[in-house]
DNA sequence: GACCAGGAATTGG
DNA sequence: CCAATTCATGGT
């Protein structure tokens, strides 16, 4: 077992603001499966316990080499946010996996969190590979490659999105993802958009949750409804309210929008 | 730009 | 129990 220290971090509500789905709480461990990796991880105070990989990659992961004490600073001017920082001072950014993050959020549309979590364990249970950790059993999350069979995805419980899945899986690569990461953030939105199933919120979600793009502001029905009772009065249309966010925090942007999302969904 | 279907599951009354 | 809602997208 390793210990971290760790400030400016709250593991729970990191894990439970909606970027990430594959956890699950079991006897004060948070057990975690991201690609083909199986952690569990328990906070206590500033310290952070963990088992099943590396100091290195859990750090990457929870994002707990990035510094949030200017960012907080930064956005704190913002009233709005000024209350969400202190109310979930500990959020963070997961740095995800590019293809795990763009198979959740292919699941994520018009969908809720319950249903998305039960998709993706079916998915990897289907097309994943069988792993126990500590006693906890679970399936890896398949590569774009291993998901090749619509009928069986179609079982998943997708509904509609069993097609974007699918056409999403069978045109996409680790490699690609990679080299996206090199592109400015439209371009590289720009590349995501021609894949069927992403969008403008998704695409955004992809960029921010995975590929370091903390510019990238997505939209969803919480964000609308957080811009609209505390910043914009007028009709925008949702890629007006994204322009936005970007517009008014910058880089900062995709925190802004976590700190957000989280206390208007928990409100 | 406005409207609507896509599928299934959870939430709310 | 039934209706509304759910981290949207693509087509018309």
């Amino acid at each position: 077992m390793g210990v971290l220290d760790c400030s400016d971090f709250d593991l729970a509500n990191t894990l439970g603001s909606g970027q990430f789905f594959r956890y699950e709480q079991r006897q004060g461990w948070y057990y975690v499966v991201t690609k083909n990796k199986v952690f569990r991880a328990r906070q206590e105070g500033n310290k952070l316990y963990y088992e099943g990989v590396s100091a290195r990659f859990i750090t990457h992961f929870l994002g707990l080499d990035n510094n949030y004490s200017i960012i907080k600073q930064r956005l704190k001017q913002d009233p709005v946010l000024a209350r969400a920082i202190q109310q979930y001072s500990g959020l963070r950014i997961l740095r995800q996996d590019p293809w795990e993050c763009t198979l959740a959020f292919l699941c994520s549309q018009y969908s809720n969190i319950k249903k998305i979590k039960k998709n993706l364990d079916l998915i990897a249970q289907r097309f994943g590979t069988r792993v126990t950790f500590k006693g906890f059993k679970t399936h890896t999350t398949p590569p774009p490659k291993s998901i090749n069979d619509l009928n069986a995805l179609k079982e998943c419980a997708l509904g509609y999105r069993a097609k974007y899945v699918y056409e999403t899986a069978q045109r996409v690569s680790d490699k690609q993802f990679k080299k996206l990461r090199a592109l400015p953030y439209e371009k590289a939105k720009q590349k995501l958009l021609e894949l069927p199933g992403i969008g403008e919120k998704v695409a955004d979600c992809i960029l921010l949750f995975s590929l370091d793009f903390t510019e990238a502001f997505p939209v969803d029905v919480w964000i609308e409804r957080v811009l609209r009772e505390n910043y914009v009065k007028n009709k925008h249309s949702l890629k007006e309210l994204a322009l936005f966010g970007r517009q008014r925090w910058g880089k900062m942007a995709g925190y802004a929008q976590q700190y957000l999302y989280h206390a208007r969904r928990t409100q």
